[in-house]
RNA sequence: UGCCCGAUAGUAUAAAGGUAGUACAACUGGUUUUGGUCCAGUUAGUCUAGGUUCGAAUCCUGGUCGGGCAACCA
């Protein structure tokens, strides 16, 4: 018997009202992006929510492109949000556009100015706002106010024709100017942008405001859960009086807090800057907590919607640790990713008693987390290897269960070597690290009767292939960039990448190929980024493997 | 100092008046040819003051703290 998973406040919303049988007991919900930017984690939830609401409830979603502002829209925006929803695992019903609503929407706005309940005002940007008053104080109507029905109408349709330049003048909803929210006092429906739009071309030169566009939108489409973040909250009052006044399908909205993750940050606005400004290659650069950028970065759409679960949904502020999302991706590539060896940071070990110019080839399994391993592969053994520098060290505390000079250990899948020597280079660096190894101690058939307690990955010198490797790290230094004093940009953490030049990969991972996720042995997930050619080979790392030993290091 | 939203371990999220639970993180120990995985365990929480009640995280009142709200952005 399993316990029953308990509802978020969103489902057990849609319950009720599947029990009560508003709308029939009909679900459909959209995700609503404006296509200004790419998506990010953030979306991710909200993509998560939305599909998965109709999903476990037996409706549907659109996907509607919010796009009322032609001047920050871009048809490769929507692109890139099409492909990402459809990665992240989800299928919309119908791919829609506040922008199909346009000859609609202009229809409502006249119907609201024929209730006198819309006007036309010639006042500035700077009027309007202080004709609002603040919130403690109401506001004062602008003279344009008392306008006719008749003149409103024929302004109105002459905005639309072209007859006014920018910002001459606006369309207005005649609500309350003294209210205590805000968003109820007179807002602006339309306002005149002589520019292009993405897919109207220059049909229009009005466009109308979120708020006279995305309720409406969604009462078209008969949505019967608008879900939005917290923000939308003082909105909401504006929404239902646009459905109410216009007679409209009663969409009702429905809010939730947003996500943050420490050590980034989950504005576009910002996001955009980052980019624009060059401290990140572009918007999937694997340091961006974009789609495209965990993507390319080695997460998996089942990563992320794993973690989307993991999160919860809720209306308090949040903001959810990094190591949450990194536990997910290893979660995930722990039972999938093939394993392989690669050598970061290489020095060279040399086999003194293993004949010069043999070699053989060494069984591994591909996945031990599977049985029977999902097969194996062969990697070639030699004289010399590259290990990791820092599986040796000169002075080994009690607990290194590596190499040292008389220290034995294993190399992973071939034979338990003994350290009898190194070699030092003029600065008295050690170059070379000089083993003997234990014939009888073939992995698979050890007769040695030794025990050893540490592992270590390698890579034969003479059949090694050379890689880049790009290492990750948080993109910035504090837990939360925006809560910061100051601008954002000061928090970048200056290491968040690092690029090792000639790292040495095993043979096999020649064969590796886009969007193929691998563990390197003791040191990680990667991939192969888009950028990698098969002349010169580049991974990126997705997330480390937890290392008990960095704790343990520190601490002696 | 107007209106709105919120407050449960370090971080999130459950408990619909009846044993405060789960995940991540942290810490112990065990297993291990990855110092990974896996397994077992430990630490740790109801913002505050009153009230209602046999009984309050939950209901009521006051306070405190956090967030949002005035863009021709969404």
């Amino acid at each position: 018997m399993s316990e029953e998973k308990s509802l978020n406040f969103l489902e057990e919303i849609v319950e009720k009202d599947i029990e009560t049988g508003k709308h029939g007991g009909r679900v459909l919900t959209r995700f609503p992006p404006e296509p200004n930017g790419y998506l990010h984690i953030g979306h991710a939830k909200s993509i998560c929510l939305n599909f998965g609401l109709a999903q476990k409830y037996g409706g549907k979603t659109n996907l509607r492109f919010d796009d009322t502002n032609p001047s920050t829209e871009e048809t490769e925006y929507v692109d890139s949000i099409k492909a990402d929803v459809n990665w992240l695992g989800f299928q919309w019903d119908q791919e829609l556009y506040s922008s199909d609503y346009f000859e609609q929407l202009y229809s409502f706005a006249v119907a609201l100015i024929k209730k006198d309940l819309a006007y036309v005002d010639d006042s500035t940007a700077e009027e309007i706002a202080t004709a609002k008053g603040t919130p403690t104080e109401p506001g004062d109507p602008t003279p344009n106010r008392s306008r006719s029905i008749e003149e409103n109408l024929k302004l109105f349709e002459e905005m639309r024709a072209g007859k006014y330049p920018d910002g001459a003048k606006v369309l207005r909803a005649k609500i309350d100017l003294a209210s205590p929210n805000m968003h109820l006092r007179d807002p602006l429906l339309y306002r005149i942008k002589h520019i292009d739009h993405h897919r109207t071309g220059s049909n229009w030169c009005i466009y109308p405001m979120y708020d006279f566009a995305h309720g409406q939108s969604d009462a078209i489409e008969e949505i019967t859960h608008s879900i939005c973040t917290l923000e939308f909250i003082p909105h909401r009052p504006l929404y239902d009086w646009f459905i109410n006044q216009l007679e409209l399908f009663p969409s009702h909205q429905f809010e939730f807090a947003r996500l943050n993750i420490t050590y980034t940050i989950m504005s576009k606005r910002k996001l955009l800057q980052l980019v624009n400004e060059k401290h990140v290659t572009s918007w999937d650069d694997p340091r961006m907590p974009t789609i495209s950028g965990l993507r390319r970065r080695g997460y998996t759409p089942q990563s992320i919607r794993h973690f989307c679960e993991h999160i919860g949904v809720a209306k308090r502020e949040n903001n959810i640790e990094m190591s949450l999302l990194e536990f997910c991706i290893r979660e995930d590539l722990n039972k999938s990713a093939w394993r392989r060896m690669a050598v970061l940071d290489p020095i060279k070990l040399i086999i003194t008693n293993y004949p010069e110019g043999q070699e053989e080839f060494l069984h591994s399994e591909n996945n031990p987390e599977v049985e029977g391993g999902e097969g194996s592969r062969d990697i070639p053994f030699s004289r010399e290897l590259w290990i990791e520098r820092d599986d040796f060290m000169e002075n080994p505390p009690k607990k290194f269960f590596r190499l040292g000079v008389g220290l034995m250990a294993r190399l992973k899948s071939a034979y338990i070597v003994k350290c009898e020597d190194v070699v030092k280079d003029e600065h008295g660096h050690v170059c070379e690290i000089h083993c003997s190894y234990i014939p009888e101690s073939k992995s698979g058939n050890d007769t040695s009767g030794i025990h050893v307690k540490g592992t270590m990955h390698w890579v034969s010198v003479r059949h090694a292939l050379t890689a880049e490797i790009r290492l990750y790290d948080r993109l910035f230094q504090v837990e939360d960039p925006s809560s910061e004093e100051g601008d954002f940009k000061e928090y970048i953490n200056p290491n968040s990448l690092q690029v090792l030049e000639n790292a040495y990969i095993e043979p096999d991972l020649a064969n590796a190929k886009m969007g193929e996720n691998y563990q390197f042995m003791r040191k990680g997930y990667f991939v192969l980024d888009k950028e990698s050619t098969p002349k010169h080979l580049i991974f990126n790392r997705t997330v480390t493997l937890k290392d008990a030993w960095v704790k343990l290091k520190t601490t002696l």
